[in-house]
DNA sequence: CAGGAAGTTCAGTATGTTCTGAACTAGCTA
DNA sequence: TAGCTAGTTCAGAACATACTGAACTTCCTG
């Protein structure tokens, strides 16, 4: 296979995987998935709806919902009215950023069933336990220190 | 408020909870909520549509959704007909491995992409970032040990 | 200034999802 | 056996989502 294609064919594995586990729409995560190992790193929306396939229309609307998330980063040249876009440097913070606050989301909303319930009652112990599990894994993300990546040998 | 109507609110907020995070239908969330906090923790088909205010098709669908994915369990009483259900005990359980397989199958995808990247590469690098953060990420999950749930004192 | 490309917005289309009533099957009870 | 209830399946309605062409605005370039 061209590595072309083998490119785009990775793109679109990593798109249905952001589609169905993040549940983004289709070109977000083809866009996404090109911006991760596109080269040059950072292309403007004609370079990427080419790449990938897409309207202007569809890269408009799909770049404002990934800029606005925080995983894309918009950047303007001087003199030049093109924007170009590339992965944030932050956006795998964003990630562990967002799991957490889901995960203490769920967690508070345990605690609250298990107010209503009466604590000490058997629903709230049956409640209990899906809390407890919930703020594991939130403390996990927050508690653990995260080792600096560092250049492969 | 009325304590019937404030548990019913708190299953509404649980549902839509599951529905935007994990992308249940809406109905699935308002079971899964509902036995997570009703009394007596076994229920039938028939009780928990009443609760929740679904057609008895709906339950059927989503009963099915719900047991094949190994959050509710089904039991049956002998000589009766009807089937009960109640939140599997394993559920959060699953709910970890389901996680874990999903932060492995990115991170193994990342792996990929930096095989076809070539390793060392600029590009390559940009994706060793994010298959840190995912590698780091599946193992908090599978090498810190969970303590175990106790009762309260 | 005129021409053209970048970018946005919107209406319309296509597609997919979710829910229910109704028809059906099957088991318990009288 | 007849009647009632639990459960399943399916077709269709209602709704939501994703995408694009087209019209428009804006700004650079010649």
């Amino acid at each position: 296979m061209a590595e072309r294609e083998q490119v785009l064919d990775w793109v679109e594995r990593m798109a249905m995987f952001c589609a169905e586990e993040y549940g983004v729409p289709p070109i977000a995560g083809r866009i996404l998935g090109w911006l991760m190992i596109c080269d040059p790193p950072e292309q403007s929306a004609g370079q990427i709806a080419a790449a990938i396939g897409a309207s202007k229309a569809s890269l408009a609307t799909n770049m404002r919902v990934l800029t606005d998330a925080k995983f894309v980063r918009r950047r303007t040249r001087p003199g030049e009215r093109t924007n170009y876009y590339r992965v944030d440097d932050d956006a795998w913070e964003t990630v562990i950023r967002r799991r957490v606050a889901s995960l203490t989301e769920f967690r508070d909303l345990a605690a609250d069933g298990i107010d209503l319930a009466g604590t000490g009652s058997g629903r709230a112990e049956r409640l209990r336990v899906a809390h407890d599990v919930y703020d594991w894994m939130a403390k996990l993300f927050t508690e653990t220190p995260r080792p600096r990546t560092r250049k492969q040998p």
